[in-house]
DNA sequence: AGCACGCCGACT
DNA sequence: GTCGGCGTGCTC
């Protein structure tokens, strides 16, 4: 029969028809490609109508190549031409892998960010599931003998005997064992694996992945309760089953893990599962060994770090539902989980909730987002919440939990302004923090570094002629590393060897100036030679485990100095640290950008958080040339709370954001004329919008803060309102015509709604 | 994003 | 005379 509708009059008679296959509704499909909103399908034929499920993926075709699509929805009629659309071309999986609520999450993610449908659903699935096949049965890494493995006489190794033991356990299972498995009878199996695998006696195999079913666990019983945490606690079960927002601010050391698990406890005893979203993949294996010894049912971890196989089991454990618990960075917020019951954020402030690439969305903003489509609790918890996580608990949308003590009875660290004005440097330090040192290394404590910036020093000049080293791409200087002889950009990673000679003048008096946390680490070993000194910066914990050993030597007290970079800011127990010192964070409280202040008040909190949490008490110096700054005395005096009252009076001053809300649209290309270009024709596009969303404030377009980064110009135009939905509105309306203008050869732009930083 | 179509320079 | 450059436009 004819599928070829020419004649709409035949359309009217089709949609009476009784005909199942002319009256079944349009599928509505989010395919990934440059589309906004879902493709219109129609259904396959020879497939009933209650297989067609939305969460489903699909093959589509879609111009002449076939697609990867989700079946998000049904529609009575098609905005399309009737006679244009095709069928889709067959079902991917046997049963959705995305509830309806999953969906509706990804599509308002996509509409909010304004980003492809396509690109939100990509980013919601595993790489396995993005090409065109049917889903894949998970599997798990495993070996097997092989043919001469089997022939192998036992005596032949009789002088390796765990090579021996390993042939013989896999002599009992024909298909193979899984490398976990192998791991729990015979321990670490790396160098006897290879050693069999080099003698082509054994062979790698995938083995069918475990079923995660519901296992026994014995969970550990944890500490008690202190009566705030206890409070927290109940607090938020009374929302059990409806949406509710929770900001719980605890000081660090406070226990606001412990929250977490007994939260995740309830609403697993429920029989729900529980999301816990950190922004670092680095806190994740430490949480995860907590986790396992508290919580009954199996843990899946999300991180794009993961290998892929992995990360395809745990995703699928958590789709099906037999994941408990899914800990994940920002990404696994999208993931479908289909009886989730309990959101925790953790460290809500943390910028790296904000992906700053490709599809822009905020984890924590979407974690938010989900519990109200969902109707459940959601948890965002930090020492040090965002002013816009302040400001919502201060107008109780939120509901405000707060851990005042810490735990253990931890006095918290005092924290003190060092004016160094005026002051005799010395590897940057004042006299009074040197002294310090000295005094806590003698008595056998640890003192902490603060340095945000790595490298030995971020300026070379030449002394004669004044040349200063630049980067031939960006408007940045090039920092010096003298580790690897070179002077780097920190901005787009170009590098050249350090220079004999001055490259203008050939003199050879160059200099360095500044200080990074190399040339610190240089300084100290010369001021303290007696004190062992570990470094923690980008550079020097770049190869695998480095981090956490110099953690672990710093722990068993083998190290006296530790200094760093804001690494060392983030979540690691350091209790035998007792003077922790800043040094240089003057220019965050006078920077361009509006959240520098911010930025820096979060990270004097955290890195002071690391000092004295066990008996020993803690106490912070600031060094500073701007002793009076406002914010920084209100931080002094009312800790971080008053920081935060008087910071948020200036963000209203300014009428910034949370007192109002941004979106940025940036431009780059060959040169600025092209990038500023484009902007000016997208406002003139917003200005003809007009009327209506008058409300709506086109600032610039100006050049970016470093107009020139990795050899490409760059420009953008701010978008202020003091409302969301009007924001929304006007975003709806303006770029679908931005979209549609001219982006002449070489010209890149993206739009980015709430915005982390204006750079 | 791919992958077509389309309209102008250096090759057999 | 073609092979191929990538500018423009479409995909339900």
């Amino acid at each position: 029969m004819s599928l070829e509708p020419t004649d709409p009059t035949l359309d009217q008679r089709q949609g009476n028809s009784t005909d199942s296959e002319y009256s079944s509704p349009i599928l509505r499909v989010a395919v990934a490609g440059p589309f906004f909103e879902a493709l219109d399908y129609l259904p396959p034929p020879g497939i009933h109508r209650a297989a067609l499920r939305s969460g489903l993926r699909l093959l589509v075709p879609l111009g002449r190549r076939r697609q990867v699509g989700v079946l998000i929805g049904f529609a009575e009629a098609s905005a399309h031409p009737p006679e244009r659309l095709k069928a889709i071309e067959c079902l991917l999986d046997p049963a959705p892998l995305f509830g309806e609520l999953d969906l509706a999450l990804l599509s308002w993610a996509a509409a909010y960010y304004q980003q492809t449908l396509g690109e939100v659903l990509f980013a919601a699935l595993p790489g396995p599931l993005r090409k065109p096949g049917p889903l894949p049965e998970p599997t798990r890494p495993g070996v097997r003998l092989t043919e001469a493995g089997w022939m192998l006489d036992p005596k032949a190794l009789h002088r390796a005997p765990r090579q021996h033991a390993l042939l013989e356990i896999l002599r009992h299972a024909p298909q193979g064992l899984a490398l976990s498995d192998l791991k729990s009878q015979i321990g670490e199996l790396g160098s006897i694996l290879r050693a069999l695998r080099a003698k082509g006696l054994i062979a790698e195999v995938e083995l069918p992945a475990a079923p995660e079913g519901p296992q026994v666990f014995h969970p550990a019983p944890g500490p008690c309760l202190t009566p705030e945490q206890a409070a927290a606690v109940q607090e938020v079960q009374a929302s059990w089953g409806r949406f509710q927002a929770f900001l719980l601010e605890g000081v660090t050391g406070s226990g606001k893990t412990e929250v977490y698990i007994r939260l995740a406890e309830a609403a697993i005893a429920r029989g729900q599962q529980v999301l816990l979203i950190v922004p670092e993949i680095a806190l994740t294996p430490q949480l995860y060994s907590r986790l396992q010894t508290r919580l009954p049912g199996p843990i899946a971890v999300l991180h794009s770090a993961l290998p892929e196989r992995e990360r395809f089991n745990n995703w699928l454990n958590a789709a099906r539902g037999s994941a408990r618990l899914i800990l994940g960075t920002r990404s696994a917020v999208l993931a479908p989980i289909p009886r989730l019951g309990l959101i925790l954020v953790d460290e809500e402030h943390d910028d790296s909730f904000k992906q700053q690439e490709g599809l822009r969305y905020s984890g924590r903003d979407l974690a938010v987002r989900r519990a109200q489509l969902l109707g459940c609790p959601v948890v965002l918890g930090s020492a040090t919440p965002s002013l816009e996580t302040l400001r919502n608990a201060e107008l109780r949308r939120y509901a405000w939990l707060r851990l005042t003590e810490r735990a253990g009875g931890a006095r918290p660290p005092e924290l003190a302004l060092l004016d160094i004005r005026n002051q005799p440097l010395a590897a940057g330090l004042a006299p009074r923090l040197r002294a310090e040192i000295a005094t806590e290394i003698n008595a056998g404590n640890q003192v902490l570094l603060f340095l945000n910036r790595r490298g030995y020093a971020p300026v070379l000049t030449c002394h004669s002629c004044g040349w200063v080293g630049e980067c031939p791409h960006c408007d940045a200087r090039l920092t010096l590393h003298l580790a690897d002889h070179r002077l780097w950009c920190h901005h787009c990673g170009w590098s050249c060897p350090f220079p004999e000679r001055c490259p203008a003048c050939g003199g050879l008096d160059l200099r360095m100036l500044g200080r990074g946390t190399e040339r610190l680490e240089d300084e100290l070993s010369r001021l303290f030679p007696e004190a062992q000194i570990a470094r923690l910066d980008r550079d020097s914990t770049r190869r695998r485990g480095a981090l956490e050993r110099v953690l672990d030597a710093a722990r068993r007290g083998e190290v006296q100095i530790l200094l760093g970079t804001q690494m060392l800011a983030k979540g690691h127990h350091l209790p035998r640290v007792t003077l922790v010192g800043i040094l240089e964070l003057d220019q965050a409280f006078y920077a361009p950008d509006f959240r520098a202040a911010e930025r820096a008040a979060q990270l004097i909190v955290q890195v002071a958080g690391r000092a004295g949490r066990a008996e020993r008490p803690g106490r912070v110096v600031l060094q500073t040339r701007h002793p009076e700054h406002p914010l920084l005395q209100s931080l002094l005096r009312e800790g971080y709370l008053g920081f935060a009252r008087a910071a948020l009076a200036e963000r209203a001053e300014a009428a910034l954001p949370p007192f109002s809300h941004l979106a940025l649209l940036r431009a780059e290309g060959p040169e600025l004329e092209q990038a500023m270009g484009f902007l000016q024709q997208a406002r003139a596009l917003g200005e003809r919008l007009g009327a209506e969303p008058a409300s709506v404030l086109l600032l610039g377009p100006v050049p970016a803060p470093m107009e020139r980064r990795a050899g490409r110009h760059r420009a953008q135009l701010l978008l202020q309102c003091a409302r969301r939905p009007l924001l929304q509105r006007f975003l709806r309306d303006w770029m679908p015509q931005v979209r549609a203008l001219p982006c002449r050869q070489g010209l890149r732009w993206s739009i980015d709604v709430d915005p982390r930083d204006l750079m």
